[in-house]
DNA sequence: AAAAATAATGAACAGTGTTAATAAATTGCG
DNA sequence: CGCAATTTATTAACACTGTTCATTATTTTT
């Protein structure tokens, strides 16, 4: 059955096409300027031919956020190289702040949104694939650092957890003009390395 | 000129109202679903007249939010009586995730939404008294710390700007449905308490 | 070639925040 | 009091939003 094949091919050429275009909209005009109308307007379609490729707008943004984990995922390919887990652990920190700061439109969609988990959920078993994959990575450095005795032994999830807090609550509050309260606004940067530097510090002394 | 004042309060009785309505729908219907439309509904006013009393829905949304604050701060009454500021702390950071995992919509605009931070921006100096007065009494607490030599010593602002980072970051992860992807569900509460538990107590050694 | 399936669309629904023009009520003043 | 000025409230409209339905056009299967 070559043909269905093809079709099949060619359906997922276009579900490429929209998501290259939302993709475009969303880097340029940021998230909350993604509307299906103005995706529809840049491929050349109607708005209503994209709902034959994808269920709703929620779906979009999921596949937008999975291409978003890739970047970050890609972002990480140095750690490898590093052999000393907590050194690992300190690169994938600053990776994390790094890469916040610098995609506060992405980083919006995989860790502050609802609308891309809701997807998530809607299906089977919870289909999270990049998700998934970067905070395995955060677990099994932990997890070395455990087996390696360089921090104190406890439940990996929870000490994940708890460092995934730090970085996430420094990120997410700094892009949402909260930490300007407390910092003053040149310092903000500065700051967040010195905290999440602190944090690892005083896992290691732990 | 006892007919200005009265206007005056007049005036501010409908913004009461407008604000009573809107936080009405807020915690029953949630977040998204306020609209000037039916905030107007609510109290059998044109949509239209809620713009002679705020400016926009942001400004709406601030003072809901400063609203949510002023519960938040209530929440903390019981931390005078604590006199170990280490203890005082811990208690900080439990009422900070009980407050945030009972009153998630309350949460998403105090710490989330973008929305009332416009309006702070565009008020002259940034007028966000409620939300400062929150960071204020985490700030007091760990430069008391500092002072009886229970923590370490360093920049207030930085320390203090780790410790909320912990706190918003497993509350905030919480409420948007990530954490459940690290830790079985109906464990995350519990591992959100060890987390901030271990945070305050390394704090301590450190 | 006719029938069935697929793909694409225009029109419409029910909503959103916001503004301009207009009507109604209230207040200030001679 | 009566008239003008101001304040308050409303209706209509604009320009959007996500989404669905009925209809048309295209393609594939029989």
């Amino acid at each position: 059955m070559g043909i269905l094949e093809r079709k099949e091919k060619q359906r997922e050429e276009i579900r490429k096409m929209i998501l290259e275009a939302s993709m475009q909209l969303f880097v340029k005009e940021g998230f909350e300027n993604v509307s299906i109308r103005k995706i529809a307007d840049l491929i050349e379609y109607s708005p209503t031919t994209l709902y034959i490729y994808f269920k709703d707008k929620n779906e979009i943004l999921f596949h937008l956020c999975e291409m978003g984990f890739e970047r970050m995922i890609a972002s990480n390919l140095a750690l490898i190289q590093i052999e000393n887990p907590i050194d690992r652990l300190y690169l994938l920190g600053e990776n994390y702040i790094n890469f916040g700061l610098e995609n506060p439109e992405y980083y919006d969609l995989m860790f502050i949104q609802n609308a891309p988990m809701k997807t998530v959920r809607e299906q089977n078993v919870g289909y999270w694939p990049n998700g998934d994959i970067a905070l395995e990575t955060l677990k099994l450095i932990i997890q070395e650092c455990m087996d390696k005795k360089l921090i104190q032994s406890g439940d990996v999830a929870t000490i994940s957890m708890a460092v995934w807090a730090v970085a996430h609550g420094l990120v997410s509050l700094a892009i949402r003009q909260r930490l300007e309260r407390l910092v003053e606004p040149d310092k903000v940067v500065q700051s967040m390395h010195e905290s999440i530097r602190w944090m690892i510090n005083t896992l290691k002394k732990a």
